[in-house]
RNA sequence: GCCCGGGUGGCGAAAUAGGCAGACGCAAAGGACUUAAAAUCCUUUUCGCCGCAAGGCGAGUGCGGGUUCAAGUCCCGCCCCGGGCACCA
């Protein structure tokens, strides 16, 4: 059982408490199943939060992100979550980030980790790059309103691209486990793209412009060719001052606008390239819609059969030539169509392979360049390298040494963890704050000993939580991240649990992780768990909580004011888990009168002496607890709706007051116990409580379950809705098993449905056993 | 634009395999207890119509069609809301 670990922000807020609500209910229940039950906790503990504290209120970081710990840490004791506190672990502490290192230089001699510049994005506010699933709309995730813009930097990536492939395939695995919906947004996000590349030459020169594209078979009808302004062609083709600035402006636009609704603007270079089909000479252009990050940063352009390529050539006086026709229809005519055509369709104009339909053409055609070394079957990936580098003092440094003579040099495995220096003076400006730590920096090259430099940047702290669970299973080894044998007896996980935010970002890194540490042969298992559950967040008025809207709800004011477990069975109470639930105060209270009205009970209820009982009234009480017992578990092991089960136990302590003078002592003490193992999993503290009320010893949760008897649960007779027409007309009470002669003798005979079939001509009598009687009249 | 969710009383919701729509809770109204209040308990509460009343009739799960003895649930076509992706060649 995994819930997400929180950041130390400093409080649980209450998406925390549901998340943990959701997690304690299930491992309480599953203790009492009797299985062995796993549910650590530990703390996400690098980031900016800290920093920014640092900054604004001169705390040291460190200091600040521990007492933020011992406080949530208490918060979360007094919420009653039953977590394994020796296996906790904070990923700000030098045994484990030692591992994230670790795992780096694994990654560096495999080539998984490499250093490149690269246009990234730089947010001014953070002063820092973001990854680009930091990036919304254009602006940074923590800054909405600051625009992204572009430097260049050397920086460090993860080669997740090497895993772009098994990472999509292996979804399969995880769809009976997984929400569909974050499957979808991860293979979304790893965007498989199935095409070919195709080489444009230079007349007299040696260099080519390699393009991607996904439908070669149009490729008779392109009309240019058009670069990324980022493409590292254009300086060679693009001599001019003039142009070249215009290109400069050109980068920086993109970067400040939102990409979506950006006008798409280029310009021709002056030069052209060579058709590799018909070996015409097609222009070659500069524009800024065409993306260096995607393919290979060069496309050519068909614009009758594409509509960015449609939108730029009208625009620019660039020919239209179509050469796909649908397949019941006449080819366009390129100079009057108003839009492209973007369907498949039957290939014309294209010498040999004129008639063919798209899908054929496709394949053959890229056969025909790659036989002719001109291109090549290609499947390129939305997905990036995952930068990991941050200018950033509070997270994991990476473990490189910059020597002069050796370049880029990893640090000894055993001269980790290169530790971070405490006591640091954060300042906020752009460069990394462990620059200006002379003992830090200065080390000496360990290849050949002469003065070098450490890399300054830290880790991305999704490195931290990328592989955190399987600290878990061995938390305190400091010979290796884990012992691989322990982790194998319990992963995968079972069931993890968080929120839905985190559906590519870390879910998407620790998957990446998992296959790498795989390969390096530390684990078996292929995907870290087996089975995702996204509990919904938690609103107040329709909105996020939110301490810029004033509308954050407390979790300790609601223990203060209810208690935990009110708190508690009302975030389970108000909603499925899995959807988005809005905060009400006075729903809050509905479930503390629940929970005083069933303590209530128990209490004057509990060892009441004589025997005042009756035959029936025990039948009937036992009846609805065995009932609820079904239902409950029911909950439990399919879906989790503990509002329902919530609901379940109200219905029969709803009862149990309506029959309290009926129950004899032995089924009220039966009741009672019951009952409270019933609550043990969402009110633990009152069930805890009531259990020694009722004379027993030790943890209520170390008690079995309460099992069903189906015998017990059911009714005697079945009560049977009668419908004539389809319209509900009476009820009829019938023992279970009636046969069909039987109930249609009572159904026609009963008073309430008489009138509706006299007189009529009886069609037909649909029977459902013990369900549903209706008779069909004309 | 594309891909996911979702739309049920005044509100949160329930109806798990096509079979009694609104369980359970909140809020509201009335009543009991109380000098009073709180707490607690009881009653009413989808809408419209008929009835002094017990009760009865009709409509009703975003809209329009369809399948079926029977549709909140299945099919077709729309509308609205939320989320994700969005020049991905």
């Amino acid at each position: 059982m995994l819930e997400m670990l929180p950041y130390p922000s400093g409080k649980l807020h209450m998406g925390h408490v549901r998340n943990y609500a959701i997690g304690d209910a299930l491992a309480r229940y599953m203790w009492m199943r009797g299985y062995n039950v796993l549910h650590p906790m530990g703390w996400d503990a690098f980031g900016l939060p800290a920093e920014n504290a640092a900054l604004k209120a001169g705390r040291d970081p460190y200091e600040w992100t521990f007492s933020n710990i011992a406080h949530m840490k208490s918060q979360m004791q007094r919420l009653g979550f039953a977590l394994d506190w020796n296996r906790e672990i904070a990923s700000c502490e030098p045994e484990y980030y030692r591992w994230n290192q670790w795992f780096f230089l694994k990654m560096f001699e495999r080539g998984l980790a490499y250093r490149k510049e690269a246009l990234l994005n730089w947010c001014p506010e953070c002063a820092t790059v973001l990854a680009n699933e930091q990036v919304v709309n254009g602006c940074c995730w923590r800054h909405e309103t600051t625009p992204v813009e572009q430097r260049a930097m050397q920086q460090w990536f993860l080669k997740t691209t090497a895993y772009a492939a098994e990472l999509l395939n292996d979804i399969k695995e995880l769809e009976s486990g997984w929400p569909e919906r974050v499957l979808a947004m991860q293979r979304n996000w790893i965007g498989r793209s199935e095409g070919a590349e195709v080489d444009f030459s230079l007349p007299g020169s040696a260099e080519k412009i390699r393009v991607f594209t996904t439908r070669i078979d149009t490729i008779y009808g392109a009309t240019c060719v058009i670069l990324a302004p980022e493409h590292p062609l254009v300086k060679e083709l693009v001599t001019g001052e003039a142009e070249r600035l215009e290109i400069k402006e050109m980068i920086d636009a993109a970067a400040r606008q939102d990409l979506g609704n950006l006008e798409k603007i280029g310009f021709f270079s002056g030069r052209y390239a060579i058709h590799p089909f018909d070996g015409r000479e097609v222009p070659i252009w500069i524009a800024n819609f065409v993306l260096l990050g995607y393919g290979t940063g060069a496309i050519m352009a068909v614009p009758a059969h594409d509509e960015r390529d449609f939108e730029f050539c009208r625009a620019y006086g660039i020919p239209v030539v179509p050469v796909i026709r649908p397949v019941d229809g006449p080819l366009a005519d390129g100079d009057t169509m108003a839009e492209p055509y973007v369907e498949y369709g039957i290939v014309e104009n294209s010498g040999e392979w004129s008639g063919l339909p798209s899908a054929e053409a496709r394949k053959k055609m890229a056969a025909f360049a790659s036989a002719h070394g001109f291109g090549t079957e290609a499947v390129t990936y939305r997905i990036k390298d995952w930068g990991i580098s941050r200018q950033r003092y509070w997270g994991t440094p990476i473990p490189i040494v910059y020597c002069p003579r050796c370049g880029a040099v990893p640090v000894p495995e055993e001269d980790l963890p290169v530790r971070l220096p405490l006591g640091l003076k954060i300042t906020g400006q752009g460069e990394s704050p462990l620059k200006r730590v002379p003992s830090f920096m200065n080390v000496a090259c360990p290849k050949c000993g002469e003065p070098g430099t450490r890399e300054s940047d830290t880790m991305d702290t999704f490195v931290d939580s990328s592989w955190y669970f399987y600290r878990y299973c061995d938390p305190r080894n400091d010979t290796a991240p884990f012992d691989s044998a322990i982790v194998a007896r319990w992963f995968p996980i079972d069931q993890y649990i968080g929120g839905i935010t985190h559906a590519i970002l870390h879910l998407i890194y620790s998957r990446f992780w998992t296959k790498v540490m795989r390969d390096l042969g530390l684990i078996t298992n292929n995907e870290p768990a087996k089975n995702l559950f996204t509990q919904g967040m938690v609103l107040k008025d329709g909105s996020a909580m939110s301490k810029s809207k004033g509308n954050v709800v407390d979790p300790d004011d609601m223990v203060d004011k209810y208690g935990a477990d009110t708190c508690r069975l009302y975030t389970l109470f108000a909603a499925p888990p899995e959807k988005d639930m809005d905060w009400n105060e006075s729903s809050v209270e509905g479930q503390h009168r629940f929970l005083t009205r069933l303590f209530r009970f128990i209490t004057c209820n509990a060892g009441r002496p004589g025997d005042g009982g009756s035959r029936d009234g025990d039948r009937q009480g036992l009846r609805k607890l065995h009932h609820t017992m079904r239902k409950i578990t029911n909950d439990f092991d399919s879906r989790w709706h503990f509002n329902t089960s919530i609901a379940a136990l109200m219905e029969l302590l709803n009862e149990l007051y309506q029959l309290e003078a009926r129950l004899s002592t032995k089924a009220m003490n039966e009741i009672c116990n019951c009952v409270t193992l019933l609550l043990a999993p969402f009110a633990p503290y009152t069930a805890q409580d009531l259990w020694e009320t009722l004379g027993h010893e030790g943890p209520v949760f170390r008690q079995p379950w309460p099992m069903f008897d189906p015998e017990l649960a059911k009714e005697e007779l079945a009560e049977i809705p009668v419908q004539v027409n389809g319209k509900l007309r009476g009820h009829i009470q019938a023992p279970f098993g009636s046969s069909k002669e039987e109930l249609q003798r009572v159904v026609l005979a009963n008073e309430k449905v008489k009138p509706f079939v006299q007189g009529k001509q009886i069609v037909k009598v649909v029977l459902v056993p013990d369900r549903l009687v209706n008779i069909v009249v004309k």
